[in-house]
DNA sequence: TCAAAAGTGTTATGAGTACACCCATGG
DNA sequence: CCATGGGTGTACTCATAACACTTTTGA
């Protein structure tokens, strides 16, 4: 059969806004652009859809080549669809935004890759629209992990306590009480103790934790209220 | 500057899933698909995206002269990207979910577009994915129904709370106690109290309700829990 | 021995839920 | 006058939030 008649035809990309955790702060992975326009300047992880691939392969991809990454949590946020987004040529951008546990990619990326985390109020200005890009990945990563258990995905498979909490407080820039955190957290029965503990940050050691995994998965639809309701956006 | 070199160009397209409800249950509307393949097939509404204009624009467009429907509710739902999902050429397409009081159309509609309203229990099957589309839609309405002060969307100006609790009893598919509801719709201060009364379906009356809608815009971020948690999903 | 972080328990308040009766009116 | 749907109030339970002290141990 015929193709379709008189349409317009165009790039299709993606774009990852790449979400890590350093224990301290939450910080965003950019790389300088290898392309024209705009070569070296700060970018997002991004590449074009191939022929035979979907918008989520070509995110899997994109990652894969440019980080090392592999099997990190990604999820479609949005598709950008301006038509002057990209002044070289029509181009629509599907993002996808990732999490994952810095700690496994942060010497590799920089050494490796050349590309560089950023902590969220650091960041310098990005090619396109970008920006939004990123402002629009935030808002939905404090609006989600709200509501389900997504942070875990920042941590290590074994992470303690304070850690998660300090994850929370970064992420809805709140103080918690680590009281009602721990007893809402535990409550969930997401986590499993373990007998070992961090002694990095205290003298008394916090003990560890990971994650019940088929709890996990069953109820990541489940709505956790860690947050208080009054503080969700 | 040169274009990019050696990229694939694809079509890219907008379906819209528009969601209406006639007081009793919630419907869907489809056309009869005007183009081969699948011609005269069930279909969302739906076009491909032209030069000078973005997928929400197209949206807009689509909406507009497939049902002469201006200025509803439509929301960015997802973008379907799998390589032969269009048997006739790659095409990508982004999906829209629209929220329209029925009554406003429902005439004219059927009368001058061709187009008809399902119940969502008796939808015929689609052409390519979107079937896929209208599932990932109706979830996504329920999930942001139960936190956000949406499904007015779907009813007129004015409203009676007998109405607006058989809408959400359809979203969510269960029965709500009456005395509970009004409670918490009321304490949001989203509704103002009209007047005159609904007569249409008691002797007594149904007092109207419309919205308050310099609350409505400022609150619609507000977590609303008419729905109780544990029903959620 | 002391500084620094980890860990734990109680109480008060408010939200959620279950539940039943009266009201208004058209036929 | 009565059948039908509209409208309202109360009491119980449980989740939330506020709050402070003890424990551990390396330096």
């Amino acid at each position: 059969m015929n193709k379709y008649q008189n349409q317009t035809h165009l790039l299709a990309a993606v774009d990852c806004i790449i979400f890590g955790f350093d224990g301290s702060q939450l910080k965003i992975l950019l790389i300088h652009r290898a392309l024209e326009p705009e070569l070296g300047k700060w970018s997002l992880m991004g590449g074009f859809i191939q022929s035979n691939e979907s918008s989520e392969q070509a995110a899997v991809r994109v990652l894969k080549v440019l980080t090392g990454m592999d099997g990190v949590y990604l999820e479609q946020l949005y598709t950008f669809s301006q038509p002057n987004r990209d002044p070289i040529e029509r181009t629509l951008s599907t993002a996808y935004f990732a999490l994952v546990d810095i700690a496994l990619y942060e010497k590799q990326i920089s050494d490796e890759y050349h590309a560089e985390w950023f902590p969220l109020t650091e960041m310098p200005s990005l090619i396109f629209d970008h920006e939004s890009m990123v402002t629009m990945a935030r808002e939905k990563l404090k609006y989600k992990a709200a509501l389900h258990p997504l942070l875990f995905e920042l941590l290590p498979k074994k992470f303690t306590l304070p850690q998660l909490q300090s994850l929370y407080q970064s992420v809805f820039n709140k103080v918690l009480d680590k009281r009602n955190f721990s007893r809402k957290v535990l409550s969930t029965n997401l986590l499993i103790k373990q007998p070992d503990k961090d002694k990095g940050t205290s003298k008394k050691g916090a003990f560890y934790y990971t994650l019940n995994t088929k709890n996990y998965k069953e109820d990541f639809q489940a709505f956790l209220n860690i947050i208080p309701n009054s503080h969700l956006l």
